[in-house]
DNA sequence: AAATTATATGAAATCGATTCCAGGAAGTAT
DNA sequence: ATACTTCCTGGAATCGATTTCATATAATTT
């Protein structure tokens, strides 16, 4: 069933059913019979046959780094929120934290695949920069920047630093598990917070320690471990994910250590997983759905302009103080 | 740069480019000038052209309920690793529970975009069952099944018998939040096991207590105090999910009973949360990521044989005991 | 040597839509 | 009454690939 079929049932030209579904001019007599027709028949215009004349593919990808992952669904739900309305499909694009995956991605999304991406990234190698300056299509960045890139991200720098601060307090030693600083945002900013504002206080360099993880919880388990066995007289740890804080949380928690009384302990990202031990893990997290919204519509204004002006919006931090913080 | 500028560039014809990407008949010669042409152009043939005259999309939809959830991700991870090897790019359709959303992405998928369907569903109503149904493409069902549609789908019922013969050594007085039985099955399948190992236990039906929940956290959580509230005798609580066996154990931890002597407690799904309270929630689960994996082969099956036999695999349970059960 | 088969190529049709163009009808301004 | 718009329509070109068909040459059988 094309829309050849649909024209000869309704007996008028197939420029006329195309003007029929694209508001053209059409008179009220031929849109009632056009109309009966395509739904006695149930008829739906091919996608691909559109988007090889029109180049409008009506998908976006998304690029993310891992599936279960609160912060990404939030972000997702948050974009798919605003381009749903537009009648956008997004297209997934998971990676699994490969970033070989991601350049795979970025090249399909690029060849033919979809009229915009969004790129909720990590880690950017030289192949990276130069695939996102490439790209063929609209591409916004979520959660990290990259001059000359329209981005959505987040003040992690000054996140990590306020939390810091909150925990100078009434600590005395401080460690802090760290992400890989090839990830700027969850690694090397919130590192450069910690220690900014530890620097600002004074603290005898002596009293900091650190301990770098892969992104879960088991990994962080047994970076806490180290970092305990050799500084047993750490009394205040900050986690560069809540993730890693439960992984802290449960190495503590098995050697008896009490939260936060002889341990104070904080995570990154304000999730629902925080919330479950006891006591609840203080963070400081980011509005991400919100995010997700904004990096559509900055997609969105790229698509409909053409423009090539970039902007990089910076979103700022919320703080989550729980039972797990002196 | 299509196809006919590779051609003219490389002096042959638009079917001899044709034959060169798709292993027709090329002499080597051409092949070599082709390739040439191919490389220093970066050329990548239009997706929408081919899928225009071939009709193969390479793209499979997959309907999943919710981004962030963990037996989703390893299903997807499952289903990804089989057919990312075959070529084909998933597109996710993302529901969040919403059962129109589903309706809505069966709907697009069919109409054009897709070459099969994966359904990770959930509740089935009428609507639901005709779309499956009435599917153009290949459909796989994921977790659930539906007579006479190819699926793969977990032994709910005797995951939960089992689950519950275990509870049935030392406990006394029972209680289970379940889901909503129009989910068969996270809802029905689950509630029906464990009712019949209480039945073939011969417990006094007096002493056995339900609450029904929503599939988070702190839904569980109210219908938890809701439970302890009105029947403080309880000593056995059976969670339809791990995410509400959390829920019930922040608010048992809260009122301060121990677990598990005082109350023992469980989940299904053995999921990453279950182990992170103190002590870690018993669970019974499935092999998700074989689960995914399955399916898609299904699928792959599908595809290529076009044949009408559809299959229903069912997955058996595997059992994680911690210390949240006597 | 003749017949057959496998290999190689280009022209043209095709997939299913949109859109440019030309032309007709109807309404409005001059 | 004439000149302009505005509205409406169908024919034909087009998007960028694949594939059928016709044809030619080379390789293999008989």
């Amino acid at each position: 069933m094309n829309i050849s079929d649909i024209a000869k049932l309704a007996g008028v030209s197939t420029s006329t059913v195309s003007r029929y579904f694209n508001n053209g001019y059409i008179s009220a007599e031929k849109k009632a019979i056009i109309k009966k027709i395509v739904e006695e028949t149930g008829y739906q215009p091919s996608t691909y046959a559109q988007t090889l004349r029109t180049k409008q593919t009506r998908l976006i990808g998304v690029i993310i780094p891992k599936l279960n992952s609160e912060t990404v669904s939030k972000m997702v739900g948050g974009i798919n929120q605003i381009l749903s309305e537009e009648d956008y499909l997004l297209l997934l694009g998971d990676t699994e934290n490969d970033e070989r995956e991601e350049l795979k991605f970025l090249q399909v999304f690029n060849q033919n695949q979809v009229d915009g991406i969004i790129l909720i990234g990590t880690i950017f190698t030289a192949k990276h920069k130069k695939l996102i300056k490439d790209s063929k299509v609209p591409l916004v960045l979520l959660g990290q920047t990259l001059p000359g890139v329209s981005s959505v991200y987040h003040d992690n720098y000054n996140a990590a630093k306020q939390m810091t601060r909150h925990l100078i307090k009434t600590g005395k030693v401080f460690a802090m598990i760290t992400a890989t600083e090839e990830d700027k945002a969850a690694g090397l900013d919130r590192k450069n917070g910690f220690l900014d504002a530890l620097r600002e206080a004074e603290i005898d360099p002596d009293k900091i320690h650190f301990g770098e993880a892969r992104f879960s919880i088991d990994s962080a388990r047994e970076v806490c471990q180290a970092l305990f066995t050799k500084n047993p007289e750490i009394d205040t740890l900050f986690c560069a994910t809540d993730n890693m804080a439960i992984g802290a949380y449960q190495y503590l928690a098995s050697i008896g250590k009490s939260i936060p009384e002889q341990v104070q302990l904080c995570g990154v990202g304000n999730s629902t997983i925080a919330n479950v031990p006891y006591p609840a893990i203080s963070s400081v997290g980011f509005p991400y759905e919100e995010s997700g919204q904004l990096a559509a519509e900055l997609l969105l204004d790229a698509l409909s302009e053409g423009d090539k002006v970039n902007k990089e919006i910076k979103i700022g931090y919320e703080m989550a103080l729980k039972d797990s913080t002196r």
